[in-house]
RNA sequence: GGGCGCUUAGCUCAGUUGGGAGAGCGCCGCCCUUACAAGGCGGAGGCCGUAGGUUCGAGCCCUACAGCGCCCACCA
């Protein structure tokens, strides 16, 4: 082939690979060749995933960069296999989050949120989301990440906005929403109500306070026990066990609030633990749900105490007011101290709730807030997993998913904030409500001028749950909609199974009339080399983008996909990012190997021309274990678990192509002429496999590398390889097992007796049976160069004879004359503990074959096996003892 | 209080229906062999958490226990 056919359209070969230059230059010709898009493959079968979306002002961390390189390890996959495959990406608003950063920073100016004012404040947000919001999306771009950008959403955009309005007026129509006066979580600090799950449980050491109430007829006294001894300001009631016969006469009777002019009224009800504390529970409606149950069920009053910060109101008493609810509880136990009523103060260990997002000890609240009557829409949900139009990878996550849908509370979906969906309700003097898609002008039901909208927005995950089908188009029937809806998977963390995952599933099935998406793969935490989990508070976060900087994106998302088992949590110590690169350049010096000797051709040539048939054993075995290899990538990407993959794409890319085929492929390369041409086209084909199977997860060095060897067209959309087409060698892998086996016998002698490389010297086989002896004789010179011997010398028979050394492989012997490599005793304690190990064995399988019931019950080809065996490590012993015996 | 996961080489982890324990990193020795010293070749190192059970045979299946981690939970 002329020179002219070069393939590279950069000459030098570099001895190293440089990630840099790769990285800035593929993202933008992948982008300009459109391959990002579905319509790549327009006759392909779809394959969707829409991004689990980042916070709009957040940066890339950890997690992300794992999640996407799985992500786009998956795209990149069925992109090559032919579906219009589809990363669809976007942000989400992330209500409480983001106002929480706003709020800090005008919080520098000596501001609040209400010196602004609503509008203002909400136009700060949104200048802030303009000036950041292209940060995360940037740094996805350069980890590789192959979205289809033109499809990009926002949580707030117009589409999806006019879609949550459409989602809260059906609930509201069906009446699945509803208002209603309930206690909720209460974040003091961000002053917003909290669904349940956004509560976080933490165990503290606390106090049971024990104090009395006093009967109103001076019969006596009560003795209850609190937690929150504070709460007692706003006491309605105690209350017993009805069965509870300590108190069977207290029922009834009425108790005397030491603070205040009112009496509370001892109620029986069964929820009473009678073995917690003294069996009788003071109940404080406005501030605990199981008191504002019992206060529903037994008429008593909601006397509220707290603010919206959780100080004291005047409800709670002169004395109290204005005082935080730590400081209350101190003021209260003291005023309980000097009105004689306290008892006693003991330590208490027990859970209590925290804000997700600044972590405030939560308060309960009674309140008026929005709620999704959850119920009706779990049970389609459950179904369609129980019937695996959803399927969870690992499928113990189902556990979690059902037993969280089963025991849901209808979900308070109103927040106290400005930046989010603001609830489309509108409320006249008369209160009456009206829920309106769009801007109400006046009540819907008396037709009063004089509306509000309702002040709160709606919680994040609410838009959320609506994201796979939204970000396609619907409400509208778009192509679309039809054609990439239900999803194809959805790779997410456990974490947030119940926030979204679950939501995801009921809105899905409920609006889009389908499952959101086939298969839930569940992935585990990014931790740091010791296993822990990364937090800035412990400041032990690991940037990716530096990392990816310092060793290249592909090494990253390597070291971080080699890791993936489903649902397993991935340690990243640095190491494992620089075992990447160093895999990277192996990879680039096989395939600068390979194209310093394909006398120019192409790899696209090679493939198009095909197998030669007159292929050699090292050709057969190769391409068998490629095949193999295939296979095994196939279900390692199909089932989600990379790190299988990876395994064996590594363990095969180095260790059996560039350890073994590349340097046998040295003798032939250099014999010139068919055998060189034959070597020409095995290396080209493998190596073109290897690039193309490893492309998903290692994309620039992959696409650099197709380029420089001329591979068809761009990497990132080239055929998914085949195991098909390959010809299977089962009796080539036995054979090169033998080989390798041999050769690493002599090796081993060659390193235990530190005879130096240059050395030469002959040895002679005896080779276990015919066939073996034929294989060897086909690959007298391989062994020759790769043992680095003068001569190997195949022999039916060698009796044992002074000066030499023994050893067995692959149940041939190998026999190392002595003379001139070293002397006799240093030889010695080699081959004695050649037949220490050799005996070991043999006793071992005598004792198998020997135990009870082994003969007799093991299968007919497991006893063959292990006779077998032990005929093979008889002989072989036989000859090595014979042997020893010469050395005196 | 319930549930789940993990426990295998110094470290981080594989180990697919039960049939002679593996990888990467680290460590030791030899080697700048014309793809790669970011490399090659070889080596050392493991009562597979503990105790029972099933089985001819257990890292793998069953039971109990221990340690670590995680999730859920309206006993005030």
């Amino acid at each position: 082939m002329p020179a002219a056919a070069e393939p590279s359209a950069t000459p030098e070969f570099p001895k190293a690979y440089d990630p840099a230059p790769a990285e800035t230059r593929w993202y933008a010709v992948w982008e300009e060749a459109g391959v990002f898009s579905p319509e790549v493959n327009p006759d392909g079968e779809p394959f969707c995933i829409v991004i689990p979306p980042p916070n709009v002002t957040g940066s890339l961390h950890m997690g992300h960069a794992f999640e996407h390189a799985l992500i786009d390890a998956t795209i990149r996959h069925r992109r090559m296999q032919g579906y219009a495959a589809l990363w669809l990406p976007g942000t989400d608003h992330a209500g409480i989050a983001t106002q929480n950063v706003v709020e800090r920073e005008i919080a520098k100016e000596g501001l609040n949120r209400h010196d602004l004012g609503r509008q203002s404040f909400i136009e700060r947000v949104w200048r802030f989301k303009e000036e950041s919001g292209g940060q995360i999306t940037q740094q996805m771009r350069r980890m590789g990440s192959s979205c289809d950008w033109s499809r990009e959403r926002f949580t707030m955009d117009e589409g999806l906005s006019h879609a949550v309005r459409l989602v809260f007026v059906g609930l509201y129509e069906e009446d699945l929403i509803y208002r209603a006066n309930r206690i909720i979580n209460w974040c003091p600090r961000c002053h917003t109500a909290l669904s349940d799950i956004e509560v976080e449980h933490e165990e503290v050491e606390g106090e049971l306070c024990y104090f009395r109430y006093p009967f109103t007829d001076g019969t006596g006294h009560v003795t209850v026990a609190t937690t929150r001894a504070e709460t007692m300001l706003g006491d309605t009631a105690v209350a017993v066990n009805p069965d509870d016969d300590r108190y069977r006469d207290a029922v009834g009777k009425t108790l005397k609030h030491p603070f205040f002019d009112r009496e509370l009224v001892v109620v029986a009800d069964d929820v009473v633990d009678p073995e917690f504390g003294t069996g009788a529970v003071k109940v404080t409606p406005a501030h605990d749900p199981n008191d504002f149950d019992i206060a529903q069920r037994h008429d008593l009053e909601a006397i509220d105490i707290f603010d919206e910060s959780a100080n004291i109101t005047e409800a709670g008493g002169e004395r109290f007011v204005g005082q935080d609810r730590f400081s209350a509880r101190m003021s209260v136990k003291e005023a309980l101290e000097e009105a004689r009523l306290l008892e006693k103060v003991e330590a208490h260990h027990h859970a209590i709730g925290h804000c997700y997002r600044c972590h405030t000890v939560v308060e309960p609240r009674l309140s008026l807030q929005w709620f999704v009557r959850v119920r009706p829409l779990t049970i389609p949900a459950i179904d369609a997993v129980k019937d695996d139009r959803t399927r969870f990878i690992p499928e113990r996550w189902e556990k979690l998913y059902f037993d969280w849908m089963e025991n849901l509370r209808d979900w308070c979906v109103s927040r106290q904030i400005w930046w989010g969906h603001r609830i489309p309700a509108w409320y006249c003097p008369d209160g009456h409500v009206t829920v309106s898609m769009d801007e109400a002008v006046a009540c819907g039901e008396c037709g009063s001028k004089e509306i509000t909208q309702d002040e709160d927005v709606l919680d994040t995950w609410f838009s959320s749950a609506l994201w796979p089908f939204t970000t396609l188009g619907w409400p509208d029937d778009t192509a679309d909609l039809r054609r990439y809806y239900p999803n194809a998977v959805l790779h997410t963390g456990f974490d947030i199974i119940t926030f979204w995952v679950a939501r995801m599933m009921q809105m899905g099935i409920h609006f889009a009339g389908d499952v959101p998406f086939a298969q839930v793969a569940i992935h585990g935490l990014v931790r740091d080399a010791d296993g822990r989990k990364m937090s800035k508070s412990f400041g032990n976060v690991v940037d990716p983008l530096e990392l990816a900087g310092r060793y290249g994106a592909d090494a990253l998302r390597f070291a971080l996909t080699r890791a993936a088992s489903p649902g397993q949590d991935v340690p990243l110590a640095e190491e494992w990012v620089d075992g990447g690169r160093k895999f990277i350049n192996k990879l680039w010096n096989a395939s600068r190997f390979v194209h310093q000797n394909l006398d120019g051709q192409t790899l696209s040539a090679i493939e198009a021309a095909g197998l030669p048939d007159d292929l050699a054993l090292a050709d057969r075995w190769i391409l068998s274990r490629l095949a193999t290899v295939i296979e095994s990538v196939e279900r390692g990407f199909t089932e989600y678990d990379f790190a299988e993959a990876l395994r064996d794409l590594y363990a095969f890319t180095w260790g059996e192509f560039c350890d073994w085929y590349i340097e046998l492929a040295k003798l032939p390369l250099n014999a010139g002429g068919a055998e060189r041409a034959r070597t020409q086209a095995v290396l080209g084909h493998v190596l073109s496999n290897v690039l193309r199977l490893l492309h998903p997860v290692v994309p620039f060095a992959t696409e650099e590398l197709w380029e420089r060897l001329g591979g068809d067209g761009l990497c990132i959309v080239a055929r998914w390889p085949q195991a098909d087409g390959l010809p299977r060698a089962p009796d080539a892998e036995t054979a090169m097992g033998a080989v390798v086996e041999i050769v690493t016998a002599v090796r081993t002698f060659r390193s235990e007796q530190t005879i130096p490389p240059s050395k030469r010297f002959p040895v002679h086989v005896v080779p276990a049976d015919d066939r073996q002896r034929d294989v060897l004789a086909s690959v007298e010179a391989e062994i020759l160069a790769l043992a680095g011997l003068d001569a190997v010398v195949l022999e039916t028979e060698r009796a044992p004879q002074e000066g030499e050394h023994r050893m067995v492989a692959a149940g041939a012997e190998v026999i190392i004359p002595l003379e001139g490599l070293v002397d006799v005793e240093a030889a010695r304690s080699q081959i004695d503990r050649q037949i220490g190990k050799l005996n070991a064995d043999l006793e071992r399988v005598r004792a198998k074959l020997a135990s009870d019931g082994f003969v007799a019950k093991a299968p007919a080809d497991v006893v063959e096996k292990e006779r077998r065996k032990e005929a093979e490590a008889a002989d072989a012993l036989d000859a090595l003892r014979a042997q020893r015996a010469l050395f005196g």
